[in-house]
DNA sequence: GTATTTTTTGCAACCGGTTGCAAAATTATT
DNA sequence: AATAATTTTGCAACCGGTTGCAAAAAATAC
């Protein structure tokens, strides 16, 4: 059906090898040879198949991107970002979706058969042993939005959710706030753990702050909501809220101003991630910004940089987060 | 590195063929013989390398996933239903974006380099043009949606935008409304052609509604608001508006807000589209289902039929959108 | 103009599988 | 037990490319 690489040595009448030179950069070729086997070759519309000359050359250009996360608006833009930036550099990105019911194991063997070149493991919530598992393989691979290690056993780019938790606490202790709630992620996510310790420890070393707080069952609206109409139908409530992310933060949102009270005079809330949406004028939230297209321009870069030389030697990169400053916490207070 | 074929053979004492003959389903071994196999490859954790073997059966079970639009939040339930389908049918995702800095011409030739066994181009806004490329070449493609055509020549699955158009301007009048406005999407938008002649139609049978529109320079919040806010700086602004889809509508949403007047009682508002977020309880909007759902398992039902009968004459499958009721327009009033 | 060096070219083997065909082994028939 | 029918197996060619090597051609040196 498709013309190969017989049709075109044929139609120029010379050898299968000088067409195929004539198609890898930095093979010996006449120019003379070269137009002859261009003009055959774009006669029959001609272009060789990768899949094939990777069976020589080890080097599919696949790159396997793996995520679990397809509910959160912010991985719209990871997406986004990871196939440009890896189209960019002639990478092809083999999308996986780890969703609940499908097997981790199987999923990794199916990248080996397509022998991708490398793997991206863009998620928070991934046990490290899947990662693992590609690196034990010889396959190169990267942990995208990955937990921070100072020791790490294979790559990592994300952020430091420790420190993250210390800037949220920082942030809401400079705004005067002294009754304050943590209102976290799933419990056994190690973001949601780290953001904690980082936000209890800062306001350990301001005994005036009392420290309240509690988990949500997921990061989603609905379960952000739910528990913010859980702590505002309790005898009391703190008056501001770090929360374990953007969407939870919008649900708490709507909790809050269902019940009648106002942000950020009554109540104030300060999320991470900084999506899209939350720069919504009608939401208008302020946040921890997660510089994901950092993260994701340092995680190819590290890719690329592997593909070169597979035994780099694992590296955590730490990419550092910002507050954007918008409507849902009161302004700071002069002391 | 890798183990291949004929290490198992080896190990196994036997013939390539008759590796790959166990690895191969509804070809002929005796159990024995598959036994002593999959013994030997398992010792050696051998599983065939897929790139290899379409080399010969020609068939890769690579999909191209084409979109245009990662900015859309409805785009990554589309993302993550399509990946989940086609990954249930033992087929493979190949992800392109492509975005406007990517060539159109040279991202198709990429996909013909990879061999996929069939394209899927989900997107509204991608000429039909590129979609040809492919069903020329011989390679299966379904257009989701893509613009309904009762001749169609290729295939496509998408909702019916003229009938969409007809049914906001019925829920209009049926609440109603008589000075209504249509709040388009980009102006050369098929979509937003399509929809505003049904829109257009329907409101020309009731002689008693006065119509006035404009178009959003794109589908974005911003885009959506910054509309909104001329309509409402001009003379005098229509009852409800049909807004081009539910980023759009959210964006005038706000618009409206900050300029103090209220939803539904100053001015209604209704969508297309139904994304997650428009069920939000702070954001509850009236709107248009598009059922991705359904789009989406119809287009892959299509391709993997496709795929076994290439010839499958061009076929255009309409999915039927619902009103989805909630909070920006008025109670339907009686008469 | 010949000898030497360098570049270009083709041959043939290989990448990791599959498959048509005929021989070998097994099973069924009489 | 001998023969026929069926199933299983291995051989060898092929899928569409790449590449080491040696021969041929071109360029350079003398």
């Amino acid at each position: 059906m498709a013309t190969t690489l017989d049709d075109v040595a044929k139609l120029a009448g010379v050898s299968r090898s000088a067409v195929s030179r004539t198609f890898t950069d930095g093979a010996s070729v006449s120019l003379k040879m070269r137009r002859k086997v261009e003009k055959a070759a774009s006669e029959l519309g001609y272009s060789p198949n990768f899949l094939a000359r990777s069976l020589t050359t080890r080097r599919t250009k696949l790159i396997g991107l793996v995520s679990d996360n397809f509910h959160n608006p912010l991985f719209l833009d990871v997406f986004d970002q990871f196939t440009r930036g890896l189209q960019d550099r002639g990478l092809r990105p083999l999308l996986v979706n780890l969703s609940a019911e499908t097997d981790a194991e199987s999923s990794a063997q199916m990248l080996r058969q397509y022998s991708v070149d490398g793997v991206i493991v863009a998620s928070s919530t991934l046990p490290p042993a899947f990662s693992k598992t590609f690196r034990d393989a010889g396959v190169p691979v990267v942990n995208s939005f990955g937990r921070y290690s100072s020791d790490p056993d294979m790559h990592i780019v994300g952020i430091d959710d420790i420190e993250c938790g210390r800037m949220a606490a920082h942030e809401l202790l400079s705004r005067g706030y002294t009754n304050i709630g943590f209102l976290g992620g799933p419990e056994p996510a190690t973001s949601t753990q780290d953001r904690f310790t980082g936000f209890q420890n800062e306001l350990l070393r301001h005994p005036q702050a009392a420290l309240s707080y509690s988990f949500a069952e997921a990061y989603s609206f609905d379960a952000g909501r739910k528990e913010m109409q859980r702590l505002l139908r309790g005898a009391s409530h703190s008056e501001a809220y770090f929360c374990g992310d953007d969407v939870l933060s919008v649900g708490a949102l709507s909790a809050i101003k269902e019940a009648g009270l106002n942000v950020p005079s009554d109540i104030g809330v300060i999320g991470v991630n900084d999506m899209q949406m939350s720069g919504w004028q009608n939401i208008n939230l302020t946040t921890i910004r997660q510089p994901i297209g950092q993260i994701i321009s340092v995680s190819i870069e590290l890719m690329v940089s592997m593909l070169e030389n597979p035994h780099r030697s694992p590296e955590a990169r730490v990419c550092p987060c910002t507050v954007i400053e918008r409507g849902t916490l009161r302004a700071p207070q002069k002391n």
